[in-house]
DNA sequence: CCCATATCGTTGCAGTTGAAATGAAGTCAA
DNA sequence: TTGACTTCATTTCAACTGCAACGATATGGG
């Protein structure tokens, strides 16, 4: 009908994987622990590092500011994430994971892996290329 | 601090890749067309086949079916989509690309082609075992 | 032929989203 | 030091989202 096709097309072939995984791996931390999928961003990242701003979030994680700051606020009443400001330069709000928080991650990290090794399961033995390609991704800019 | 990486864990870069390119090419065909991501979607599965039902479109492209209704509903009054009810079952809507749909996705098919290969470029040699592994998650419906 | 049940697409509604505006804080050149 | 400009996080507000409910249609057992 039209020379485009549309299972080779790689942004769309990537955005329903992602969207499908996504919503499987939700549903689970969901059940479990009333968290939404930016939630679930913010604290894995927060996993990462000590103390990072909303900015620092928002960039590496492909989220857009207001939504990091929703979820970080949600996070801080629910007693995981503590919000304070930067001492050298009071725009920053500097977030990191309560004790609470590095339970509920400590909880949560077997549950990722298990789902992650269902999914590397289905791609046998491309999964190594596969995670390099998506890290070469992730990595650039873009720009 | 936890044993948990995040640079690592497949879910996750993943949904920040696949946002990425999808931000980034969504930004092409709506500053273009003032097409949303939801409505390129639509209109992508409609340039493959025929005729579909809203159901078809919200269960292969992992859209669900108010949006997928609702894209419909915006596309139509654009005038770029046609809905009627199946002959044989009237629940059913049909729908189709009109002639202006098809100049729409004849003039976009090289804008996406041209951005996938963008992206085809960034991952070297690694693309085809790449788009391999994206149509294995794809296709298997992790049942 | 009925009636109970299932499926389809749409819509109502409460909650969420993102672009732009806001206000607070920082930077730098004059 | 001032004042113009930038950067950061939050808030505002209109639009969008997704769940659940709905009306319409279809199906199958009695």
């Amino acid at each position: 009908m039209l020379d485009f096709d549309l299972s080779q097309f790689l942004p769309y072939q990537l955005a329903v994987v992602s969207e499908r995984v996504s919503r499987e791996f939700a549903a689970i931390y969901r059940a479990r622990y009333g968290i939404s999928r930016a939630e679930w961003r913010v604290l894995a990242h927060l996993s990462q590092a000590k103390a990072v701003s909303v900015r620092d979030i928002s960039e590496q994680a492909e989220l857009d500011k207001p939504k990091v700051s929703r979820a970080a606020t949600r996070l801080e009443k629910a007693g995981y994430v503590t919000k304070k400001a930067n001492e050298t330069d009071k725009r920053l709000v500097s977030l990191a994971l309560t004790d609470k928080g590095v339970a509920l991650m400590e909880d949560m990290a077997p549950l990722a892996r298990a789902y992650e090794a269902k999914v590397l399961d289905r791609l046998g033995t491309d999964a190594p290329t596969f995670l390099a390609a998506v890290q070469k991704l992730t990595q650039d800019n873009g720009a």
